[in-house]
This record gives C-alpha cells, structure tokens and sequence, in this order.
DNA sequence: ATCCTTGCAAAGCATTTGCAGTCAC
DNA sequence: GTGACTGCAAATGCTTTGCAAGGAT
C-alpha cells in the first residue's frame, strides 16, 4: 500500500540537505527515506527494512538504522518510541499528534484542532514545561470491523495499562 | 530517598488481594510491592531491584519482573512505557497524567485539572478512541537549577525528536 | 585518492523463558 | 505434601557497534 510519496522532500532536495550537513547521499539513504515519506503510518525500522529491500536487495537492518539515525540529524525524519518499545520514524518534523491502534498497533498522525499551549499552564510546583506528547489510543477504521483479521497483530503484543 | 508508604495498600491488603487472585503473598512480592508504593517517581525494574535487594538479598532481577506482571495483573500496580523504550511502573492503577524530565529522565504523576472527555472529539475519520496517553516533557525541578549533575543522567540516554 | 558508507557479524540491553530446587499453603 | 514461586542461566528481540570492503565526492 505504500511507496506513494506523501509529502516530504524529493531526491534532489534529500540529497541537497545531506550535502550541506556534510553527509554523503546514497542508494540506500535515497530508497530509506523515499519509503519512509511513503508512509501514512509510522514504520519500524523492520518494515522499512522489507519495503525498501524490493528496490535495493541487499539492504542490511544496520544501514537501516544508521541511515535513519541520519535523516533523524539532518532533520528529515522523526523518530517516536512507540508504546511496546520499538522505534518508530517519521517523515513528518513537525509537531503533531499520534493515534494508534491499540489492535494491530499501526500508528498514525492526527491533526488536533487546538495544539494547546495550556499544557504550559499544567506544570505545577516549577516543574519548566518544555513539550510534551500525546497519543491517542483507540480502534482503527479496519479493526472496528471486529471480527476482520487484524491487519498486523504481532505489532500489537505488549499492552499498556493506564 | 524511598521506602516511605505513598499510599498504596497495606502489607495485609496484598496478600489479601493476591490470594483472592488465586496468587501467593510471598516476601518478595511484599517487597517489591512496598517499594515500588514507596516511590513517587516511577521505577524501572532494575531500580526496584537494586532497592529491595537491600531487604531481600537474594532477589534476582527475573524476579522483580515475573512479580510485576503479577501486580499488573492483579492490578495493584500500573506498567507506563517510557519515551526511552523502557518500562516504568506505578503503584497507582486510577487514570492519571505523567511529566518526564528530558535531563535527568525522571518520570512523575501529574494531576491535570481536566481529564478531558473533549479528548473523545479528537477521533476522526472512523477511529474509535477509548483511552490517550499524555506525557509532559521539560525539566523538574532538581534539573532547574542548571548546573547541577543530573540526577541520573543515564535515564536521559535516548531522546525523542517530535 | 580520500574517507564516508555499507554489510556482515558480533556485542549490548531490557525483558522473557526453562528448569531444578524451595517455599507458601 | 503439592503446586506455585524463586533464582540461575540461557534465550529472545530490537538496536548498536566494529571492521574490512566498497562507493561517493
């Protein structure tokens, strides 16, 4: 379902950031990325790993997560601690918050109508306030259907109590 | 800095709660329980391990684990997924809020003045939400004073773009 | 021709699991 | 006395790291 570009800078703008922070731009960087901006939802490095594997075969799990630990420092990509501990990334920057299925586990963005600055006011006793994060938890469109197979329950496994 | 009863049941009430459970009320169990109740922060399982081994020589860290999953599962105790990828635990199980120090990694409860129901609103397109998770990110009050050590940096090791 | 990147394999961590001995009931 | 629990050690799963070979500039 991916590997249509959903936003997020084209090869030639990829490449001109690497550059200008120094770092080189690869096959695998290009194909990494490419992916990753494909991506409605939020995936792991696994995933990635597989989706981009069909276009540059011998990809290995480590240039993965090294090329990913780039585009997160040249400020390309975003990565999210997901619930059950995994890692998950992101084209998108910008601050925005998350859903996710607590079913099938996919993650995706949600735009919420006030991105409220009086989470500030929430401090108390001098805590200093400086972001926070918010995610959602709830049923996917495809997981409300309740009896369908879940899209992916393995991602799922680990609850959270809360 | 622990050991002091927060709240939380009493010695008697756990066992009380974990026979009804079909469980035993063992010494590391009381233990365990008694710490992670006497911490107003939210421990780790190595943390709970190097505080009770104090009392309880021999506790072995797989111990600690199996006994949470006993104390979410009977639910006196609460598992939090840190930002870091690691679990936390709280011996409080009603709905509450979280602020994480992004220096020293200290993780508290916060009591929001609204627990919003608005958060129902937030949805959209079909997602059917039944809970949100809410975590404050910014600096307590130990790490304010800036030049002073960290707490415990190590906690901090892995930060979050967003 | 540099020296940054890749891919493999091995190491690191937090967490889980298997199993013989031990303890709560 | 019996079966659940403990502690050790080994296994797991995700992520990181070391290093020789390969590729971008």
């Amino acid at each position: 379902m991916p590997e249509k570009r959903r936003g997020g800078l084209t090869s030639e703008a990829l490449t001109s950031l690497l550059r200008a922070r120094g770092r080189r731009s690869t096959r695998q960087r290009r194909a990494v990325y490419a992916s990753l901006a494909g991506h409605a939802d939020h995936p792991t490095a696994d995933r990635l790993l597989r989706d981009v594997r069909r276009r540059v075969p011998g990809l290995s799990l480590a240039t993965v997560y090294k090329t990913l630990e780039v585009l997160v420092g040249v400020g390309a990509a975003g990565r999210i601690a997901d619930t059950d501990g995994v890692w998950r990334y992101d084209a998108r920057t910008d601050l925005h918050d998350h859903r996710r299925c607590v079913r099938c586990g996919r993650m995706e963005d949600v735009e919420l109508p006030h991105r409220p600055d009086r989470i500030a006011d929430m401090a108390g006793s001098g805590f200093r306030i400086t972001g926070y994060r918010l995610e959602l938890l709830g049923h996917c469109v495809p997981c409300s259907r309740d009896d369908s197979p879940a899209t992916n329950v393995s991602q799922a496994r680990k609850g959270e109590t809360e």
